[in-house]
DNA sequence: CGTCGGTCGTAC
DNA sequence: GACGTACGACCGACGT
């Protein structure tokens, strides 16, 4: 049997479980696409610094009870939990030095002759280190007559252009000069400071390729290299800003003005040259290693609990309990490609690595009525299972050139979406509760099993109807588009939005203090109950409403607003909120999201996340960036494109609007959409009698407004309180809109009627969605129900053409080998960013792709835009 | 100390 | 009650 696998989207390595239910041909789980990453430990860099990093710090030394000392292998064995826990390394090894000489030695024999005597209680611990990487079975690197560093600068070399990331675990500088693209220093004992080409040159002050040099001329304490005398780190970079390598600083050691460095130079010639041999790391040691031997594997448990045991790691050893596992049918564990049973059907689960469980993920497979496995799924188990072909699935989304499965593929998930258009409703354990009448058993084989009858529920309801075509065309070709733009991230300027975030601090003191001043006394501003207290008690402003469930006094902006010109504290209040909502939501919580690897922040787009089959994004949500006011603008401004490259903006003009005027066959509104008029100011001119010339932008922007209230149905009551009007003015305008526009209103009443009869609306492409409370007695839940009746056929049409220009745009991309990439979509726009020479073929074929799309009574039309970053591109 | 409903505010 | 679709920060009540 060929099982497939398509594995998806991001955030696995966060821990954050985010299986999506497959069944079939073709399961997927959400794996970030980016390079594979060995992490190697520079293990005696950090166990001497940690012990020496303790015994400064005075606490008293950790001891069993037996007298052993403990915190050498404590602290290493906490660490290298963490790194597994935090970044879920696919590749790692620890690397030690062996006793003895190095090639070093024999070149200068007083090399790291400053190096103090190891301490005896330290050195004890060794051993338990080792054993405790043995019982993690991750394995442990030395070679006689090398360092670490020499072990590690090999692997560094052989891992360039092997699709394999390079991660350094250490605190020595000396190991900056093996930073590249493909390989970075992670300091475990800087806060996971990570060290790539730029942050080599922010902390050295010079690029890697330079720091042998730069260790060459000031030389080493610690490892006792010479360096040239009188020549500290300052000159160093100086010397090599301007000259370069060492060699050629010595080449022109006579032509340098400041006489100490040129006599330097000069009389310490072979001195520095020899320095230089000393700092370089060897790149050729004779390794006989495979990559795959360095795979992560499942730790042995028994091992591990005993030496905890013995070390008295106590909280350790609590992690170590399974979780129970419910057990509904017959479930038994796999343990070889061999042993996977034939099937023509399968569902299979990939339960992520989560944060508590020691790197160890899980593999569901159900192939019957009766039985499902599971199996432990890490790196090492995907190999062992190559039927599974996972890495076949990886390079399908990378560069989307794979053929397609060969049967049919099933998503649970998808198909409960499309039945029942309701977001809450498609999580596995609600689908399992709804359909299965029964509850979610804990193991990736139970979830494995729901899958599989789930899908024999779902799919004959999908089977015959419109929906299996919204299925084939749309949601399910979708799902890899998806995939690709959550792998490639978006770019996010962190440096920027630091510097804006503390500028938007110092305004935020500022006005607390002004607020706390006109209040007569200090609260906590953020706090709704505690601002209506002080405005409304205290101060005795005349409130206005009242919020709905807890029926205290609003300070909602449109109240504050109303406020503001009599009571500067509203004004104040207002201000206050708006910087501190953008520093809160998208200043400061931002960068947080970038990840250190890929240096971008990676949304995840939900397929199932709106009713009306819209996306919705999430961690972080990329779909409500501001862009209303200036000062949002500027946090737009942090989107920027790949360096040198140009982000592409392509939005739909009004399509929402256009998609009403297709559906009403309105005369009015058809024939002005096309004639390409401004159709806000038509929409003025109609409602309120004048000629279009004469519209005021004030006049404009009331219909702007009736325009967004007609597609979202809204009451006189609700315009009156966007406008600041009176009801009765917005009861006249909504009136001579459906005087004027008669083919809307006619849509409209035809639209409820509809759903009224047959208790659901759809789109144009039989996306449909239930609306039972239309003929709901209450008469606020019945407009509800109207309305929502009215909007879904827009917004979900609105979904629907988008996401068939991405299908479209995506293929074609691939098809002509283009590096253009689609980053986001935001409902009615798409980002995009492009290289330079691609920029205007990129810019041609969306606009193209989502203007031809589908063919209505009105053009569609796309603006695209360019620009440096996000805000500009507008 | 964690969960959850309420309020408020971003986007389209 | 009053404008459709989302996500999420923050607060504070409530239960453990």
């Amino acid at each position: 049997m060929t099982l497939w696998l398509w594995q998806f989207g991001c955030k696995l390595r966060k821990g954050e479980p985010n299986l999506r239910p497959v069944f079939g041909w073709i399961v997927y789980d959400c794996q970030r696409m980016a390079a594979r990453r060995l992490f190697l430990v520079d293990s005696f860099n950090f166990i001497f610094r940690a012990f020496h990093a303790r015994q400064r710090s005075g606490m008293p030394p950790m001891r069993t009870s037996r007298g052993n000392s403990t915190e050498a292998v404590y602290i290493f064995h906490n660490m290298i939990r963490r790194l597994q826990n935090t970044y879920k390394p696919e590749y790692l090894a620890a690397v030690f030095e062996t006793m003895g000489g190095t090639f070093r030695d024999e070149v200068f024999p007083a090399y790291k002759a400053n190096r103090t005597e190891t301490p005896p209680e330290l050195l004890d611990q060794i051993p338990l280190v080792e054993k405790l990487l043995n019982a993690q079975r991750i394995p442990v690197l030395q070679l006689k007559g090398y360092e670490a560093d020499d072990i590690i600068g090999t692997l560094a070399g052989r891992a360039a252009g092997s699709g394999v990331d390079l991660v350094i675990v250490s605190s020595d500088k000396d190991m900056l000069q093996l930073v590249n693209e493909h390989v970075r220093m992670l300091n475990p004992m800087k806060d996971d400071m990570l060290y790539g080409p730029a942050e080599v040159v922010e902390f050295m002050g010079v690029p890697p390729e330079r720091v042998v040099d730069l260790l060459a001329l000031k030389g080493d304490s610690v490892d006792n290299i010479p360096g040239a005398p009188g020549i500290g780190d300052k000159g160093a970079r100086d010397l090599i800003a301007q000259y370069g390598a060492v060699e050629s600083v010595l080449e022109h050691a006579a032509e340098i003005t400041r006489k100490t460095y040129r006599e330097s130079l000069l009389n310490h010639r072979e001195q520095v040259l020899l320095s230089k041999q000393l700092a370089k790391i060897a790149l050729d040691a004779p390794l006989d290693i495979k990559l795959e031997d360095l795979a992560v594997q499942a730790p042995d448990r028994e091992a591990l609990a005993a030496i905890y045991k013995d070390l008295e790691f106590f909280s350790f050893l609590k992690d170590l309990e399974p979780a129970p596992q419910p057990v509904a049918r017959a479930e038994r564990v796999i343990s070889g490609a061999s042993e996977l049973p034939e099937g023509e059907l399968a569902a299979l689960v990939l339960h992520p690595p989560e944060e508590a469980a020691l790197g160890e993920g899980q593999l569901g497979l159900c192939v019957s009525e009766t039985e499902c496995f599971s199996a432990p799924w890490d790196l090492r188990s995907s190999l062992q299972y190559n039927a599974l072909a996972v890495y076949d699935w990886k390079s399908y989304l990378l560069d989307g050139t794979q053929e397609a499965p060969p049967g049919p593929v099933h998503d649970v998930m998808l198909y409960a979406f499309l039945l029942l258009a309701d977001p809450s409703a498609c999580a596995l354990d609600s689908l399992v509760a709804r359909y299965l009448d029964g509850k979610l058993g804990g193991s990736a084989a139970q979830a494995a099993a729901a899958i599989y009858d789930l899908a024999q529920k779902l799919r004959p309801q999908i089977e015959g109807t419109l929906l299996a075509g919204v299925y084939q065309t749309i949601d399910l070709p979708l799902a890899p588009v998806l995939a690709r733009m959550e792998s490639h991230g978006i770019r996010v300027d962190s440096g920027y939005m630091k510097t804006l975030s503390a500028g938007m601090q110092g305004e935020l003191d500022r006005l607390a203090n002004e607020i706390y001043a006109l209040a007569g006394h200090p609260f906590n501003i953020n706090s709704p109950p505690q601002l209506g207290k002080v405005m409304f008690d205290e101060m005795k402003i005349p409130a206005m409403g009242k919020t709905g469930k807890t029926r205290s006094h609003s300070t909602a902006a449109d109240v504050l607003e109303a406020l503001a010109p009599d009571h500067p504290i509203a004004a104040k209040v207002l201000e206050y909120r708006q910087i501190a909502k953008l520093k809160g939501t998208y200043a400061d919580a931002l960068p947080e999201l970038i990840d250190p690897f890929t240096r971008r922040v990676h949304t995840t787009f939900n397929a199932a996340g709106a009713a009306t089959g819209r996306l919705s994004s999430s961690n972080p949500n990329l779909q409500n960036i501001p862009i209303r006011t200036s000062l949002g603008r500027d946090i737009r401004a942090a989107f920027i494109p790949e360096d040198g490259w140009v982000l592409i903006s392509a939005d739909y003009s009004q399509i929402e609007l256009r998609l009403l005027a297709h559906f009403s066959g309105d005369r009015v509104l058809t024939g002005s959409f096309q004639k390409g008029e401004d159709i806000h100011t038509r929409t003025a001119a109609e409602v309120f009698g004048v000629p279009p010339l004469m519209v005021t932008p004030e006049l404009r922007r009331n219909a702007k407004a009736v325009n967004f209230g007609i597609v979202y149905g809204q009451t006189p009551f609700g315009l009156a309180a966007q406008l600041g009007i009176s009801r009765q003015e917005a009861d006249q305008y909504i009136h001579s809109y459906f005087e004027r526009y008669s083919g809307v209103k006619k849509w409209i009443d035809a639209t409820i009627a509809q759903v009224r009869q047959d208790g659901f609306t759809r789109t144009i492409h039989g996306r449909q969605r239930a609306i039972p409370d239309i003929n709901a007695r209450h008469p606020s839940a019945r407009s509800f129900a109207e309305r929502t009746a009215v909007n879904t056929p827009l917004q979900g049409t609105a979904a629907d053409l988008i996401k068939l220009a991405m299908i479209a745009i995506d293929r074609d991309l691939i098809d002509r080998g283009m590096r253009t990439r689609m980053l986001l979509q935001v409902h009615d726009e798409l980002v995009l960013e492009s290289p330079p020479e691609e920029v205007d073929a990129a810019r041609k074929l969306v606009k193209e792709r989502m203007e031809g799309v589908v063919r209505l009574k009105v053009p569609l039309l796309v603006e695209t835009c360019t620009g440096s970053n996000w805000r500009d591109a507008k």
